[in-house]
DNA sequence: AGATCAACAATAGTCCGACAAATAGCGGCC
DNA sequence: GGCCGCTATTTGTCGGACTATTGTTGATCT
């Protein structure tokens, strides 16, 4: 099998692609990130199913499937015999935290992350307040634990950036403020996806433990203020780094 | 047809219900809504999709899309051999329209009304503040007038209440931030399905045009902390109308 | 007895082909 | 010129077959 030819116009799904996961995840995977990237602009409209089913070599359950997931996140709109249509940016599930992953398959727009890291510096420090008020004495002995081992792991090294990850995660928690939680986890993820670019980029600015602790300690005394502040040290800081690496 | 006899189990789809919608669409709604109701817990397995389609009465594709549209949205995932299974609360887009939807089709726990009532207080004033920023002279057309309807045609009517998100609506949009716009435009549209409540609780509380205007006059001026403020009592005072009329 | 590995079975995943329903756009009719 | 019904196109639904994945179980080996 396999025998077709590669056609000429670009949406092809890879049989790798399929290995992580079904295919109609790495079809809505490849079409999401066409459109989040405007490689198909809102307002356009798909080739219908049994065409693009065809051309993509796939059933047409799988690719209708698949639309489903990408009409779930509101990036597409489908009906009878108008067909399939990217929907106006406006309805984008934007902190999905798949579309996110979509957006940063291809480096998304310096602008966009401008947005993201805005939001992220309304959000992250009203967590951390919130975290300081109500955080118990197990999310911070997790938040110290993630913290010694980011100590002497760096964040060059996957434990030391899974350790980054597991600190942020527990002041969330801390919240106790589900759709808060979710909110941040998606911003959070996502903005870490630049710390590929960050690590790449020779000179990694200047070590963030320090603030991290600062962070923790202002949550484990319970004090509020001091805590948002702390956090919003540690946004701006991401911010440059990124930004730098970016220019670079 | 529809000659089929009530089952004794619950799951259901209404042949009315699919008028409103495709089927996968009404399936997913009831599906969804049954597990943030709870009613099916995290970890739960779902029966498998022959059965399942068949106690619905609809093709095993239907259901299938259907358990994508879920699965999009984050609160089941599937695998061979074990099943669909319903994924942990962390995993849920809490913040996407139709999961926020869904909890309001049997009123939400009032713990998570205020988690939402939360947030909402942490995004909406710094949106307010970003707007007396950037906005633009058609934005502030567009509050105007929303405000001039709202005015002369109060909250118990439709038309003001279509005045009163296009109000929010534009304010948001004059944050210039696409990700803050798609958040709060989703807390905005759930915590007013509350208006509902409001509504139907005899006393409406006190006037929010006058605060409305406060928040517009100081956009208008550019002067964000002031927005920031106004809004900030905005919020306040929509949280206590939706307490009090809970507790009538 | 314990661990390792192979066969099995149950379930979601994919494919196919047909038919139904909705509707935008067209053409005819009044 | 406007209204109305027809039709073609596209998504929506259906049923059934086969495949792939994987937890489980049981046999085999150490």
């Amino acid at each position: 099998m396999a025998k077709a030819r590669g056609e000429e116009a670009g949406g092809e799904i890879e049989r790798e692609d399929v290995a992580s996961g079904r295919l109609h995840g790495a079809i809505a995977r490849s079409l999401g990130a066409a459109i989040v990237s405007g490689k198909h602009q809102p307002g356009d409209i798909l080739t219908n199913e049994i065409e693009a089913s065809e051309r993509l070599q796939v059933s047409r359950s799988a690719y209708r499937e698949a639309i489903r997931i990408l009409a779930a996140k509101g990036l597409v709109e489908s009906r009878p015999k108008t067909g399939t249509r990217v929907s106006p940016r406006a309805r984008w599930r934007l902190l999905d935290p798949e579309v996110l992953s979509w957006f940063f398959e291809s480096e998304p727009s310096e602008s966009f992350l401008q947005e993201l890291y805005e939001l992220r510096m309304i959000v992250e420090p009203a967590a951390a307040a919130l975290a300081a008020k109500r955080r118990d004495q197990g999310q911070l002995e997790r938040m110290r634990a993630a913290l010694v081992v980011m100590q002497h792991e760096t964040l060059a090294t996957e434990a030391g950036q899974a350790a980054d990850r597991d600190f942020h995660d527990a002041v969330l928690e801390a919240t106790a403020n589900g759709p808060l939680y979710t909110l941040s986890s998606s911003i959070g993820a996502a903005v870490r996806w630049t710390t590929i670019f960050k690590q790449r980029s020779r000179n990694l600015a200047r070590d963030p433990v320090p603030d991290h602790w600062k962070v923790f300690d202002a949550i484990a005394a319970g004090r509020e203020d001091q805590a948002r502040e702390a956090m919003e040290r540690l946004v701006t800081l991401a911010l440059d780094d990124t930004r730098a690496s970016m220019k670079a």
